[in-house]
DNA sequence: TAAACAATAATAGTATTACTATCATTAAAA
DNA sequence: TTTTAATGATAGTAATACTATTATTGTTTA
């Protein structure tokens, strides 16, 4: 079974809905494969225009800059993991099973059960893991933060952390350690990849050591 | 007592030596308190080259481009910081006592010894947790690794790791650990300032409920 | 001391980027 | 059938990211 998606953005990030033309999803899909495909830096609406045989006019109708497009899917995949989250411990008892879900989750080790027509989710993730910290990481953040552009990701840490006070209430640093899981998780698998030096994970494409690693971190960091 | 400092950087990173002319500390200077001021995207040489009175094509005599100039500030950071660290631990006996050096290193929560006149390490510090990150965020990072660009970023990561190997010989994620620490600290400390609610450290100026959290972090993870 | 050299200043120029504006066309809704 | 909404086509601007050339100045060295 598989579930048909739509997730509501917060209309901020965008100045026409993408989600409500055939052009919209089309700069959603294009544009993720093109910014996987050049990186953020070298991406531009000129090249996008020409991918999917539009004008950067008409580009611009949907996004002030290829910054806010970024925020707009990168933000897209905060709130799908959220969703991926809350479907996958919804019967699970204990809180060491839902931490595993939440890593298997990071780690992108698990089934994904929704489907959305116009987005690839494994290019998607890739783009989280070499671009994602970007969305964020500008003089902008405190007014992209105002207008509650990063809900999702904060939503998604505050729940993370709920599970580990689950499992031990007295933990001073729930937030700071969820936080800590998603960049963690997401920067090993970027050093694995490009700066293997920086971890202990060799050159195999298994993520099992990564997703021990980060088994060790958030367990013994629980206990008492 | 304090130490005259000059770092010998790899020559890969400049076209012609900055710290070998005037004009050099200069760029060297002054691009720094630019960068921290409007941010690395907004940052131009031309705006540069007004700030200290030059002309855009005599910086680029000295850099290729922005990216390269920024590489060379944070690599310049991650040497100096490798420095400290050295010097801070001579004469420790306890790996324990080493890790809180280098927690309260990457906090900035030391006394600086070395001097370098025209290096302000505060602000330095700054761009590292705001900028640094987009020195190895690129679709340059695999060029760049060869040649050997994140050779000073590996070294801290690798001597951090012996040190928690110090501690505990049987760790079987030294390099993992340590990058996340180092990774960790400056992440914790951007979103403290900018997004605190991914994490507890409330809005005080204070770092000690930060480096608390990495020395939880740390020492449980050593933990046998 | 003059000639040679190195570094920089001054200036100009190009392709690309990051937009904004206008107007015509087409397709769907009222 | 008129209105409207979305897009296409086209044009244009200011800034960015460079490269190239020539003149000037200050320092070595023959």
């Amino acid at each position: 079974m598989e579930l048909q998606l739509q997730i509501k953005m917060n209309a901020r990030l965008y100045l026409r809905d993408p989600e409500s033309t055939e052009l919209g999803r089309n700069i959603i899909k294009h544009g993720i494969k093109l910014i996987h495909d050049i990186g953020f830096e070298d991406f531009t609406f000129k090249k996008l225009a020409t991918e999917i045989g539009t004008t950067e006019a008409s580009i611009y109708r949907y996004f002030e800059n290829k910054h806010r497009l970024l925020t707009y899917i990168t933000t897209w995949f905060w709130t799908w993991l959220e969703y991926q989250l809350i479907f996958h411990t919804n019967n699970l008892k204990h809180p060491r099973e839902k931490i595993d879900i939440v890593i298997k989750l990071l780690t992108f080790d698990v089934q994904d059960k929704f489907i959305v027509e116009h987005i690839d989710k494994n290019i998607l993730h890739g783009i989280v893991i070499c671009e994602g910290d970007k969305a964020y990481l500008t003089k902008n953040v405190t007014e992209d933060n105002r207008s509650m552009l990063f809900k999702p990701y904060k939503d998604l840490c505050h729940r993370i952390a709920e599970i580990f006070l689950e499992l031990n209430p007295e933990f001073a640093f729930p937030h700071s350690l969820a936080s800590t899981l998603i960049e963690t998780a997401h920067r090993q698998m970027y050093f694995k990849e490009y700066l293997p030096r920086l971890t202990d994970f060799g050159k195999s494409k298994a993520v099992r050591p990564l997703v021990e690693f980060l088994q060790h971190l958030v367990f013994k960091s629980l206990d008492n």
